[in-house]
DNA sequence: GATGAATGAGCCTTCATTCAT
DNA sequence: GATGAATGAAGGCTCATTCAT
């Protein structure tokens, strides 16, 4: 492996190593010394690749960030049209697996708390939102057929349920499931295009496609055994503090 | 005055210095130090009032679901109906200047974020989550005349919507205002019940009732002079950071 | 004793542990540890009395200018002339057992060492040094009877002189005694008014009045057992390092 | 060029780019970074040409030594006699662009406040006095034509006396010009010979033969381009920490 | 030979907490 | 009750040194 590739390699390490720790301890808890110690790295090696713990934290909110622009991306490149598949597409990558995991929504949340006084993350979250809110007005309007401003609105409206949902899936993940939050995402589109709101048995069903989308799991591809894995966290690990 | 009220007295003050602490500098800067200066008090003295400073940050977000909780049960209370109006004052109460304030949640966003990871704080703010899903539900049944599921739905729906504003308002609280929040959330529930959605110019417009209800400004009790008040922030201020 | 004592006196103590240990190891060496356990007291105190370890230091040296400063002001408030005593007295001083020590020497060279490349430090020591050397041209020009700047030139010489002698002693302390070094700026002194330079057995003298003076050990008030001493280094264990 | 050249060459300039550091930031904020770097080689080159940053400190030390040694050496050399012409060059090469520079009486300087807590140091530092006192003793000797005592006593003078000029040049390099050293440190001698103290307009001038030398700007080879050399400081640069 | 990635001891500093006054 | 001096664990960071490439 190349110089060069190495140095970013160990970067990634690092900020997964950090992501790892924010989602199980906290931004507050959040120890260099975790960081390396997870990443199985030496203490030092975090300033060696990063200005400072502060910069890897910007960093990991980068990556956050580009993973999720990248999901939605690439939900929204597989249908060709601008309408409700799109719209659909978007809907079931915000609640996949990988965007609507505990772990994912913890460290989210934890960065959304912190940008509330510092101004770094803050910059980098509303850049971000700025993008999705774009995306959606779009399909909306497609959608829709109405004014600009109208989906501007609804689109504001769809992204403010969905970081709610999210929000409710953080705080308690082992009773919500997320078909169940695709479902009333949808729903919520449904009756914003007068389309009658599918309920079974009482409860709010997804479309189709949506169903279809969620499950699949992103298959990620094994770490290679050579490379001095990072302990792998058990996903229940995430609660221990929470007893 | 009693003993008894001269602890409580004390205990809210610097419970009240550490969120315009957090609100200011987030829940990872605020050192004990910011708090009991900001009180006026020496620094010995919160382990004195409290086992921790962990204890005193508990009692710090009870403090602040505590309130939110009495403002939307005041507005409710002042509505004997149990149907639209019910629900028009509940939107009002949230997006009403005390509950959304740019101090308010910057606070409750930090807090959204160390519960992820923390389930001291997690366990509150679930318990507080599901008190206001029950009111919405009912709330929410009575208007729709459905099944309860369908109510129940539509709570969540609802609560995530608003979060979901209020998380928008945090990142950005310059550039939205609070009466088109209220605006978005009451269309939300215009289109659950099938009545036309109120736009103006393009934007939507909240129900004659809300927009009166959130614009009133909670009468804030001055803070008696003599109680070596904490430097009252302005409201500005607490963006300083963001530059 | 009054609190405000308290703080002075630990200051005291502390920037005396830290020319203790300076003239033991050095600037570079001397560490915040080092300083804390020398005066007996816990890590953590330093930054409680001291913005940062740098403004301990910068205060360490003002102590030691104060000392000097004090010592020839003292010296000369004995002589009442303005002539050839009151020259002789400043000799005296700037060789006595108090300004002449390995223990003072060695921190002033530390101190010349970095002044070099840090201007607080360097700031701090030329004050000093105009000062001395405008009580050097006023004594040399009752004494010589010139011009002012013949004075001065000699007040220069004589300055460099005395501290050169210095950097000797510091250099090699146990061959050269303080007597010695007293009679050559003495000697200095001799020539320049055209006076018999003394020598006795090949060897320069100093006047009987200096080496009175120079003898008389200044009673260091002994500190009192309860104070919790730091431990007394022997006047040897400076040189511990230079084996 | 042969291998032991190479080797010689490099650490020869890296020992260039010590002292330069030291001579712009001080013995303790030089780092083996700052080292390696402005002699433009990497990180770990200096633990391959030495043995540890302590040996590499004591070589500059050496060379810095052997520089001074080279210097006043060449300068008796082209003196035949053994009086006082020998004085006259000695001082005016203790004055001379290349040993009473900013640059080299900062790391002089430095050198010597490390000296007064580590042997090693100090060892180094005393035999070089050892000599030039000697080489000074014997001038002296022949000038005065008194007793070897009386010449050493004056030979240590006048080295205090230079080595006090060089410490007030260091502190105040603006202020002092070094042909008014030489001429102070001149005027020493004469008044130790009965010569008349050379005085215009209130300054004492040094001999006509001193001024000349001092004036000379040691013509320094021209360092190759190719050699990737260290970025010339400019000589006020030295200051820059001081503002 | 030469590089620069990696290490880890140790530095300065912060801060929650304790406790004598 | 209240203060603020004092503690010491732990944090982020620096840096001399080692070593695989």
């Amino acid at each position: 492996m190349s110089r060069a590739n190495v140095k970013d390699k160990r970067k990634a390490q690092l900020i997964a190593a950090a992501l790892e720790s924010i989602a199980k301890r906290g931004l507050m808890e959040t120890t260099i010394t975790h960081i390396s110690k997870g990443a199985g790295m030496s203490r030092g090696i975090i300033n060696f690749y990063f200005a400072s713990k502060e910069m890897l934290l910007r960093e990991a909110l980068k990556t956050l960030i580009d993973e999720y622009e990248a999901e939605w991306a690439e939900a929204i490149a597989k249908t060709g049209d601008e309408g409700r598949s799109k719209l659909d597409a978007l809907i079931a990558a915000h609640f996949n697996k990988k965007l609507c995991s505990a772990r994912r929504l913890n460290v989210m949340s934890a960065f959304w708390g912190h940008a509330a006084s510092q101004s770094a993350y803050r910059n980098q979250l509303e850049a971000a939102d700025a993008k999705i809110e774009t995306v959606l007005t779009s399909a909306l309007a497609h959608t829709l057929g109405g004014s600009l401003d109208e989906a501007k609105n609804a689109a504001t409206q769809l992204h403010a349920l969905i970081r709610g949902l999210w929000l409710n899936f953080m705080l308690n993940p082992r009773d919500v499931a997320r078909e169940m939050l695709a479902a009333q995402a949808a729903s919520f589109i449904d009756r914003l295009t007068g389309a009658p709101v599918r309920i079974v048995r009482d409860h709010i069903i997804a479309r189709p496609a949506i169903e279809r989308a969620i499950g699949e799991a992103k298959a990620k591809p094994a770490r290679k055994a050579k490379e001095a894995a990072p302990k792998q966290l058990d996903i229940e690990d995430l609660f221990g503090n929470r007893a």
